[in-house]
DNA sequence: TCCGATGGCTAGCGAGTGTTAGCCGCTACC
DNA sequence: GGTAGCGGCTAACACTCGCTAGCCATCGGA
């Protein structure tokens, strides 16, 4: 159903811009063209469409993760290539990484469990790669954490028209990650 | 006038927890033992707590910066004591920080971009640090957003029971920071 | 040609929101 | 002991929102 997909796309961009409190479901409809009460003829909910949004931006995010990882043995490569889909899924999917950050309290439960428990279970991965590798770091806890950070932050502030390219950014962010914990050392 | 203090820390703990257009009058009030409309005796309105709320945190975090910075002249300490200054009140202003970020967007103007010409201002002052010392680091642009992202993350995961201590976390952070720009060749 | 599904629409319900108006008890002060 | 005013309260206004009900035009297939 593009049309539903459409509704996705439109919803996701104002969650982003206003917030999913703030976007109303004519807002939503005025998007593609129709009135706010047509949605319905797509979607369940307002809620529904959060909760689709989010989940599909987590089960994409872990399965780049996954796929990253898979490819290399060697601990030191292995984070690499973890820290390389974190960012360049940050950079490619900024408003859905923005929105899964900031609107997870809009989240109603189950979801919100759901979408935490997934979160927990993307830090651990990082964590017990960082464990793994012959790295240097006081705590593996902030190390993993500081990794995340850094790649999530590209949700403020990266934009694709930027002068740097994607690969340019990504490479530098792979770099300042791989300083951070103590590899690289030449 | 303490109930004012009184009322605006409610709002910035609820503000943190369920978002800025989610809170009620009502439940402020709540917070504070007393029925929404009797606020108004206390502030001018809802948008004015978050304008006050978020122009104070700004004031703050840039005069800690100021702060911070003026107690060396040499760049690698400058740069040390200014993320030092940056994660802790992180640490410290946990909500106020976390609010900061998150409800930028239910700023109205003028305000909106009062505040986020204040947040750029603190950028470039990283930016210039960064600069002016011996680093090495491709993009000072992006070495400046990954040390301001390595604090603001503490807004989402620190807790001031966790295991490790205020001072751990910073001096945890500000190595990560440091090696991050190349620095602390040791 | 008829029919059922699809997908728009308007009207409207019911709940909730920020804010104002206006009332009243308490307290401090002359 | 009167009174000003501070700071509570309830009632109510003027919306707004998500969502449902029910209507109707279009169109593909039997």
């Amino acid at each position: 159903m593009t049309t539903g997909e459409a509704i996705r796309e439109a919803a996701l961009r104002l969650f982003a811009a206003r917030g999913y409190e703030a976007t109303t479901m004519a807002d939503i409809g005025a998007a593609v063209g129709i009135r706010g009460p047509s949605l319905y003829k797509h979607v369940a909910s307002k809620q529904d469409l959060l909760v689709e949004l989010m989940t599909r931006t987590m089960d994409t995010l872990i399965a780049r993760h996954r796929e990253a990882v898979a490819g290399s043995a060697d601990p030191v490569e292995r984070l690499r290539r973890a820290v390389d889909a974190h960012v360049r899924f940050h950079a490619r999917h900024r408003l859905e990484a923005f929105v899964g950050a900031s609107e997870l309290r809009s989240l109603t439960e189950p979801h919100r469990t759901t979408v935490l428990a997934r979160r927990a279970e993307y830090e651990r991965s990082f964590r017990t790669l960082i464990e793994r590798g012959p790295f240097d770091v006081g705590s593996v806890r902030l190390a993993s954490y500081a990794l995340l950070d850094l790649g999530m932050g590209l949700a403020t502030w990266y934009r694709e028209e930027g002068e740097l390219s994607e690969n340019e950014v990504v490479w530098q962010q792979v770099e300042f990650a791989l300083r951070l914990v103590g590899a690289h050392p030449a």
